[in-house]
DNA sequence: CGGTATCCTATCGGATACTG
DNA sequence: CAGTATCCGATAGGATACCG
């Protein structure tokens, strides 16, 4: 996943999706919004994907502007993710995303009635 | 694109995901959210994406339930997509993201002066 | 008009193994 | 601890051509 510069002009839904693209975009955003993690932990709450794809999906959500990644140089090394501002704002998104996709396996449920 | 079953006692945010991951799911649901619409006219809203791959997405949206195809038996033939109740709801998120949308494009556009 | 049916390719996510 | 390097398979999406 590669940065693209030319976002400009563009739609901010295409924008979003594209920002929201990655498989675990969401559920890293999510993390992120209860508190700042170290890689680690935050490894431990997405026991579903391997490190190498969370190392991926955080640089990728770094690159879009979204993270904040602190590297403490210390042995052993110490590395925290937190959301940036523009992150942040996105926990707006992720809150109405939440009340939805709730509502969503409701309406899922009483079809399987 | 096939429609899971087994959803259920999922996390709202990776159903969300799920349904999501088309690419052109977005969009397609922003201009079914603001008008009912066929499939043709759909199309020159979205010149960037080929019929075969805005059929695909639609029957995707279709199978998640998210949206409606009507079909009008007569020649030409005439079908009509719609919002379905949920895909309806999913308007509130929209503009949500709408909203970090635009302004994620202005965060970028500062970080370019 | 609103699709299918094929085929093809890029990319993305995952598995595994190694490292400062 | 927090990565990187490499490889690999699945699949999503696009191009093209044809159809009721």
């Amino acid at each position: 996943m590669e940065l693209e510069k030319d976002l400009f002009g563009k739609c901010p839904y295409t924008t979003a999706q594209k920002v929201l693209s990655g498989k675990w975009s969401i559920m890293i955003l999510y993390h992120l919004g209860i508190k700042t993690m170290r890689f680690g932990e935050l490894q431990r709450q997405l026991p579903d994907l391997t490190q190498s794809t969370l190392t991926k999906q955080l640089r990728a959500l770094e690159d879009y502007g979204l993270i904040e990644r602190t590297i403490y140089p210390q042995v052993p090394p110490k590395v925290e993710y937190s959301l940036s501002d523009i992150g942040i704002k996105f926990q707006k998104v992720l809150a109405e995303l939440a009340i939805w996709g709730n509502d969503y396996i409701k309406t899922l449920q009483k079809k399987e009635l």
